[in-house]
DNA sequence: TGCCAGGCCGGGT
DNA sequence: ACCCGGCATGGC
């Protein structure tokens, strides 16, 4: 008698979640703190990302005004740590114009909008993929969307649940067809595969070995 | 030492 | 609608 896919995906969930427990994510102490995370850690390892945080902390530049006043070449310094600094200072600048444009340089604001509104005016930002904007919308909003990483992908794949190849919607509708739209399991249930992704599921390890633990077939 | 990391865009088929 | 090159630092 074979087990649906959907509880397959809370049975992974309830094995990562007692396996280690909660990850209490996202690292940032402001909704724009953790927008500005989201869009430095594309592609990129996150100990660079905080580096670049804490210098824009240190030197007072971690605000809407004061990155919308830097010029781009001065914001682009200033977050060299976090690797593809020109594009990522292009990004942000494109950001907080938009937070200006649409909602008087208050996050806070825009977030309290509709999920499928706000998701889909964060998407038109130049810079603002679908993981991005799920992120902000996810750990800066706390509203129920998934979000969809190369861990993600990796995981699911090593296990069988989904091929590879298959499009960043169609994870995503996975797991929230898959779930109750509950904010605290998305939070933790991305923040787990992570978690797993970066300890044990990494490309350098193919055999994942935490997985034969948690009783999963990754041959 | 090379390979990899919590993507996304723009130009070409 | 896909496919691919470009973007860049820092750690293992």
């Amino acid at each position: 008698m074979p087990v649906d896919r959907n509880t397959l995906l809370l049975d992974l969930y309830k094995r990562l979640f007692s396996s280690f427990g909660p990850r209490h994510w996202w690292p940032g102490d402001s909704p724009f703190e953790i927008a500005v995370g989201a869009i430095l850690t594309q592609n990129t390892a996150w100990r660079n990302v905080e580096k670049a945080i804490a210098n824009l902390k240190k030197k007072n530049l971690l605000s809407a005004e004061a990155i919308y006043s830097l010029p781009v070449e001065d914001l682009a310094a200033q977050i060299r740590s976090a690797g593809y600094y020109n594009i990522k200072a292009k990004r942000l600048k494109h950001f907080v114009k938009f937070l200006f444009r649409e909602s008087g340089g208050n996050l806070d604001r825009l977030l309290t909008w509709d999920l499928h509104i706000s998701r889909n005016e964060l998407l038109s930002i130049n810079g603002v993929g679908p993981e991005t904007a799920d992120s902000i919308l996810l750990y800066a909003a706390n509203k129920p969307t998934f979000v969809v990483d190369a861990y993600t992908r990796r995981i699911l794949s090593r296990h069988r649940l989904m091929p590879e190849e298959v499009s960043y919607d169609e994870v995503r509708s996975f797991f929230m067809d898959s779930l109750e739209p509950d904010v605290y399991i998305f939070n933790e249930f991305h923040a787990l595969l992570v978690h797993l992704g970066h300890t044990f599921c990494t490309k350098r390890k193919p055999k994942c070995s935490a997985c034969p633990a948690m009783g999963w077939n990754n041959d």
